[in-house]
DNA sequence: CCCTAACTAGTCT
DNA sequence: AGACTAGTTAGGG
């Protein structure tokens, strides 16, 4: 196991007047809005900052988005930049239990390693809830730190992504150099 | 609230 | 190509 990072689920309640911090950064992928609680990333985009932030609304409904840096920003981008590094990022999100079981599965996938939904589905202990799985794994709220993009069909075709396809190709090959 | 139907970034025949 | 799958979501009762 090479990932120490660890998802805190995030209650209705607290979601009620949440600060949410956010902050932009050029990457090679395009502009990442990567954003935080003070407790960890809860969200993060590629895209411009109008767009996300609307993304970042609807997942997060009564939060208050604050256009500022904070650690948490750093932390992230120092991972996405090098992949291959141990690293123990604390993530902040909502999700449903299904959800949350799916994404922890995902952090466990090495850098340049993928699998298959099935193999995710299996490993959550529901080896039939494949479609179920990729519907989670679609819905993951943080691009690249929880490796979505490491999932492929079982028949070695990359699948879908979020972010368009090319993107995921791209960082598998990034993430394989490595 | 419960029920139903309509979504998926899949997989097997 | 078609059937099948299970969880989430949206809409109606």
């Amino acid at each position: 196991m090479i990932n120490s990072s660890k998802i805190i689920p995030m209650s209705p309640l607290e979601e009620n007047n949440l600060i949410i911090n956010y902050y932009i950064y050029k990457y090679i992928y395009g502009q990442f809005v990567i954003c935080a609680t003070d407790k960890g990333i809860c969200y993060i985009g590629i895209g411009d900052e109008k767009e996300m932030l609307e993304e970042l609304k609807k997942r997060y409904k009564y939060s208050i988005p604050v256009k500022k840096a904070i650690k948490h920003h750093e932390t992230a981008i120092f991972q996405i930049n090098d992949p291959s590094i141990v690293n123990n990022i604390t993530f902040h999100i909502k999700g449903t239990e299904f959800q949350l079981k799916v994404w922890n599965e995902l952090l466990n996938i090495s850098p340049g390693q993928t699998c298959s939904y099935k193999h995710i589905a299996e490993k959550i202990g529901k080896p039939k809830a494949v479609r179920a799985v990729a519907n989670a794994i679609g819905q993951n709220p943080v691009a690249f730190l929880i490796p979505c993009h490491r999932v492929i069909r079982s028949d070695g075709t990359l699948g879908g992504y979020n972010w368009g396809l090319d993107v995921k190709k791209q960082r598998l090959e990034h993430e394989s150099l490595i």
